[in-house]
RNA sequence: GGCGGCAUAGCCAAGCGGUAAGGCAGAGGUCUGCAAAACCUCUAUACCUCGGUUCAAUUCCGAGUGCCGCCUCCA
């Protein structure tokens, strides 16, 4: 398989062949949650993103090591419990269990290592007191701040230089602290905080020494792949490698990946702008693979505007996909059962006349995993899989028209399934149902409490209209039918006749 | 103020030197009693504007316009 990964580097702001430390392992770190509330669709596409990277890279063969860790403890969980009139760890525990259940639902695969902030805090104390050894960090009344004026390539990652940074400073300068960029290692912790012991007094940890702790230990002091979303460049990211580089003396990190925003209207998700959406305010609406799709169709590094319609539009193409490989199980069933022979017939032959070329199912293929090596892009991806699916479709509607099936389609239909599921299911993390049923849940939409559409016609009403339907069909009396059907339509509910027998659905607003 | 990103069909979105992938929506067709669903086919002649480089630019360079992000916690 061709390893030769380009990955766009926020580093050196361009793509750069990916070569793991060790040829056949891959250490990857992705900065986590802070758990103080229910993800959002910003944290979705970030693990949805590192999720694709981590499975890509598998599939190629990699052996990787993925660590994604919990922030649980900081500001905001300490103010979420006073609010709450709970203790920090309660909160965080909490919305560590919601996140996991999120991630389920979107079927975002479980890391190597998941670990805590509050569970590495004698390897963060470490790292502060080696800080302050080497003189890269300094003590103020209980407090611990990294000394950025100690390491020379502060900026380095988010591009920035310090003058700048100062100029265009918008907090208040911190009195105790000896200059404004530099950040806090170890906090003291205040009454009723919760706190640690350390060489400084009771306090607990800074944000960014939790990353460089946890990453070197669990991967090392220096790494692979180290990512996280594009607002953690700076200033999060930033002081990672001034502390750890700092610290160890050695390259902290080789590729620096960040995942593009979800935008509302174009504009950043946030708080006080009130446009927040929950993974689950679209998981009571969607499927959870159609929020996937949704994502794969943009390249991770851009930014995503979110809205309903786009949800809903992804939602059609995963129908077709799904569509497609049931059509697939039809077919190969009904040439079992009822015998669509397979022929052996050269249709090179007959492209001279007017007809196609043999398929060759290693041009999808390569097509599909360049894409993927071209920095990720899914995008380009899974437009190859929809072109693979247009064929495949139309093979196996011909030779039902004909048929029979010639042999060379035949095998290219069955790799073409095979692949199908090897790159939709196992890098894209989706079809994870069963086709049938993925396709009827798209057809019969029922409300959670039976009741349908907009007329609030309940299931049974609807049935006895159906049979009564189905009658007048029998002996011919169409007009009558279709008057049902009519009269059906106009509160909002479609009937569909199928050779199972007749189905019903919610159209969408007319 | 400093730094950066983006502008491609009705909508979304790849491509980034040789005149435009894919999806959604739409239109035709096949199927069906008729429909619907499904499937197939079709759907960009100023790729924001103006200059420049080039045999050739959506793709490179410059200027401009518009939108967005980072510089504060944030995926």
């Amino acid at each position: 398989m061709n390893r030769n990964i380009y990955i766009y580097n926020t580093f050196s702001l361009s793509k750069e062949l990916f070569k793991p430390i060790n040829e056949d392992r891959v250490l990857m770190y992705v900065c986590g949650i802070t758990a103080y509330d229910l993800p959002h669709i910003g944290h979705a596409r970030a693990y949805i993103t590192f999720d694709t990277i981590y499975r890509y890279l598998r599939r190629l063969g990699y052996n990787v090591v993925y660590v994604r860790n919990f922030t649980d403890i900081d500001d905001k969980i300490i103010k979420k419990a006073n609010e709450e009139n709970s203790a920090a760890e309660n909160i965080s525990s909490k919305y560590i269990g919601e996140y996991h259940k999120d991630m389920d639902a979107l079927y975002v695969s479980s890391p190597t290592y998941e670990p805590k902030a509050t569970e590495t805090i004698p390897e963060m104390i470490n790292l502060a007191s080696g800080l302050i050894k080497k003189g890269n960090a300094y003590e103020i009344n209980g407090d611990v701040f990294f000394r950025v004026g100690s390491f020379k390539g502060y900026g380095k990652l988010s591009h920035k230089n310090i003058d700048d940074l100062i100029a265009g400073s918008r907090i208040p300068v911190n009195e105790e602290k000896e200059n404004f960029l530099d950040f806090a290692l170890w906090k003291k912790s205040k009454e009723g905080e919760p706190s640690w012991d350390s060489p400084w007094g009771k306090g607990r940890p800074g944000w960014h020494i939790e990353c460089s702790a946890m990453s070197m230990k669990f991967l090392g002091e220096s790494i692979d792949i180290h990512g996280g979303g594009s607002d953690l460049i700076f200033p999060h990211h930033e002081n990672e490698i001034a502390q750890s580089e700092s610290y160890t003396g050695k390259k902290f990190v080789n590729y620096w990946i960040h995942n593009g925003f979800v935008n509302i209207n174009s504009e950043k998700m946030s708080k006080s702008l009130k446009n927040f959406i929950t993974v689950r305010d679209v998981l009571d609406k969607f499927h959870p693979e159609a929020l996937r799709l949704f994502f794969m169709f943009t390249h991770y590094r851009s930014f995503i505007d979110f809205s309903f319609e786009g949800i809903e539009s992804a939602k059609q193409s995963l129908l077709r996909l799904y569509q497609a490989v049931n059509l697939y199980g039809e077919f190969k069933k009904i040439i079992k059962e009822n015998g669509v022979a397979v022929k052996k017939e050269d249709v090179s032959a007959k492209a001279d006349a007017g007809g196609r070329t043999p398929e060759n199912i290693e041009n999808y293929r390569n097509d599909f995993y360049n894409s993927m090596n071209d920095d990720f892009n899914t995008a380009k991806a899974v437009s190859v899989i929809f072109d693979l699916v247009r064929k495949t479709n139309k093979i196996i509607n011909d030779s039902m028209a004909q048929n029979f099936i010639n042999s060379e389609d035949a095998v290219f239909l069955d790799s073409a399934a095979l692949f199908i599921k090897e790159s939709l299911s196992g890098i894209f993390g989706l079809l994870n149902d069963d086709p049938k049923r993925f396709i009827e849940s798209n057809l019969i939409n029922i409300a959670a409490d039976g009741v349908v559409g907009r007329a609030y016609m309940n299931e049974e009403e609807i049935k006895k209209l159906i049979d009564k339907r189905n009658e007048f069909r029998k002996n011919k009396e169409y007009g009558l039918a279709d008057e049902i059907r009519k009269s059906l339509l106009e509160k909002g509910i479609v009937l569909e006749d199928t050779g199972f027998g007749t189905t019903y659905r919610v159209t969408n607003l007319i």
